[in-house]
DNA sequence: CGGCCAATTGATTAAACTCAATCTGCGTGG
DNA sequence: CCACGCAGATTGAGTTTAATCAATTGGCCG
């Protein structure tokens, strides 16, 4: 019942499962392994799949397992807004069982390996697994605050606040899946996107986005090159950013 | 275990609490009596308060009982981002055990009533509480829901845009809990907000508002008089803002 | 060597911001 | 009852940011 808070950081030789992480420490044996079982029904989707469409029913729960996707709304003219991205460990459709369609669409960035979980072992874990509902919620709250910096980037930000405080998010988030390197000044991970994603994440045009990568570029704070982003002076970044983001990493568990 | 699916609507005569419309017909007496015991602890919030502030523990979960507050965000440089409205029957800092701090302030846009609970409450909830539970995982999703419609506005709609979907958003969620009247084509309420507020929702300057809010007026929309707002088609409303907000009242339980 | 997708560039336009007043309604003290 | 003060709404003018349009370039794969 006592409070306690806890770093998330990748776990070694684990799957990467962002509520997993979340609850580690507090899970049974139990529960790791169910948690583990839930992840054998894998799939491949191709990059460029919608997976979820938000004009149709949702069939099941999607948990990444590599690969990058994108939560988008796309409006009748043809505009798009990606909400958020999902990285690996990465849960999509965790409220199947509220609403019959999802309130946003994703597609796969890149070629994506998830599981499947199906909506029937969704209730099954409210029911029988409380330690692994509680860290769904977690996950849930996360992803709210998440989508909070996004509402802030998009409002409140200008156009090169808005790249530097996605990218740094980008970063920290990769971070705690393993898949972004570095240390409290500087850091790489690979950043399959287009520019077209960034300008829909952005809520900019797609020229507008390139000349802001541009002077990134140009003032010494990223380089990008094959695809392999680098952030040379994280510190900056988030100066620039205005706000931090690093408020997504806490942990405190009931 | 099976799924059903039931239409918001205002009940009769009993507190406006948004969980409870969802899980109505699912509660027993038993958790409906204790739903009810949880808001004895009321309290009176002054207009203009900062009751949850994002660099300060949070010591409670609010509800709304009555009056309107505004999560926000507010950046070094005086900037602030509202991220979503909380009406009478919203829930604030329902992720309490979760985090040590809010992920955002909240404020009060008018007197507010509202009910505290404490921490302990909400632990206890989700250890005997399963049916309220499930019903508090669904308001979060509903916000998420109500969160994403405000990125795709923010991001994606221009000015004009952005004011007729926030207003047509406000009013079906008023209408759910008994906070504005009308039918399918027009319909009224309360709207005791500045402009700056509204310009701080929607990510735009206050004059900006103040002109779309004529245009909207001078085009045969809206009409406001005395903190009064009137929707006068709501289709139009609706058409104009590019995407519906209708996904936020479907309720479909386990 | 094409063909295609993504990135880049230049020129122009449009949306929204900023700055600086002014106006209006309302409550309050004299 | 009236002048004053204040918060919020409104207006006008000029500026800035970002969008749009239209090519052009670069890299990669077959």
């Amino acid at each position: 019942m006592a409070a306690m808070a806890v770093d998330l950081q990748p776990p070694p030789g684990s799957s990467a499962l962002v509520l997993k992480l979340a609850a580690m420490t507090l899970m049974s044996e139990l529960e790791l392994q169910y948690l583990e079982g839930l992840q054998n029904n894998m799939l491949t989707i191709d990059k460029g799949t919608e997976f979820i469409v938000d004009t149709e029913d949702m069939k099941s729960t999607f948990v990444i397992r590599d690969g990058w996707a994108a939560r988008h709304v796309s409006l009748p003219d043809g505009r798009r807004q990606i909400l958020s991205f999902a990285l690996p460990g990465d849960i999509l459709g965790l409220h199947i069982n509220f609403r019959r369609k999802a309130a946003y669409s994703a597609v796969a960035l890149t070629d994506i390996q998830a599981s499947l979980v199906d909506p029937a072992r969704m209730i099954e874990i409210n029911q029988k697994y409380p330690v692994i509902a509680t860290a769904m919620s977690w996950t849930t709250a996360r992803e709210f605050a998440i989508l909070g910096d996004q509402a802030v980037r998009l409002g409140r930000l200008n156009a090169y606040e808005r790249l530097c405080h996605f990218l740094v998010e980008l970063y920290y988030r990769a971070r705690v899946v393993g898949e972004a390197s570095g240390d409290e000044d500087r850091g790489w991970l690979d950043f399959p996107v287009t520019q077209q994603v960034v300008a829909d994440t952005l809520g900019l045009s797609l020229v507008h986005v390139n000349r802001q990568f541009q002077q990134l570029k140009k003032d010494g704070l990223v380089s990008l090159d094959k695809g392999r982003l680098r952030l040379i002076d994280i510190d900056r970044l988030v100066e620039l950013a205005e706000y931090t983001t690093d408020h997504l990493d806490e942990f405190r568990f009931i």
